[in-house]
DNA sequence: TTGACTTTGATAAACCGTTATCGTATAGTC
DNA sequence: GACTATACGATAACGGTTTATCAAAGTCAA
């Protein structure tokens, strides 16, 4: 992550352009409207290097693969839809959701996701 | 789901007395116990066919492979510790969780996954 | 017990997301 | 502009999980 590239920029451009989190493939599409013929192998390396600088961050959400925001966003949770697939942020958390560990278990943190219908799907897919 | 098999009493059993999700490869090693020799494609056969008549559920979490719990218990959360990568049960749930979502979204339910050290592994591994 | 049909176990192979390879192109420096 | 190290893009390879294949064994009804 030294240089300067147009990859790059296209790559990160197009995170902070996107309200919610990204897959790689997502990002991939995303980018490449800036930037045709932008390779995967290079999204894949611009993620590795801008999670590892502490710019992005991961989400892991269950039975999907990985998505990508930019880290220092205050708490927060997600939606996947489970129709478009897309991950959408949700804003704020609960109290107590670390209380609910078993006595005994030490809560180091917790993810919380939300599944149905997003805005965009609802009304538009099977009921 | 048609023929009682030594195979499938082995897995139906070893479900029934572990008290928290299994992967596959957990499931097969705790059915070997009961009957060695079991074989792999057995256990993901008898996963398929459990979940599609009911009576496995599929728990799906961030990061990792599908754990399996008896289907039909009441509304719960998992607790996934990062030492031993075992799945636990967390009873209860939050008010308001579903209601997290943005305006104009249809949650249909949700998922609440706790991260750390469970009570065997506390104190184990790096702090 | 027989015999048809199902299930098993071992193995190969499909899958999917990710990473490594390598020759070419490019950014940054002098 | 020339040079050198870095980054790129295409593709092959990877790793882990899951599914397909197929001969052999097992189940169960008659």
């Amino acid at each position: 992550m030294e240089r300067q590239t147009r990859q790059r920029e296209a790559i990160r451009a197009a995170i902070e352009s996107c309200d919610r989190p990204l897959s790689p493939a997502e990002l991939c599409d995303a980018a490449r409207r800036q930037l045709p013929g932008l390779g995967a192998a290079t999204v894949y390396r611009a993620i590795r290097d801008l999670v590892a600088c502490g710019w992005l961050r991961t989400v892991e959400i269950p039975g999907a693969a990985a998505r990508y925001e930019r880290a220092g966003k205050p708490h927060h949770h997600h939606f996947l839809c489970r129709i478009c697939n897309a991950l959408w942020e949700v804003s704020g958390c609960l109290r107590g959701v670390d209380e609910l560990a078993p006595a005994g278990f030490v809560t180091e943190g917790h993810e919380i996701t939300l599944y149905g219908l997003c805005h965009q799907c609802r009304g538009a897919g099977p009921a």
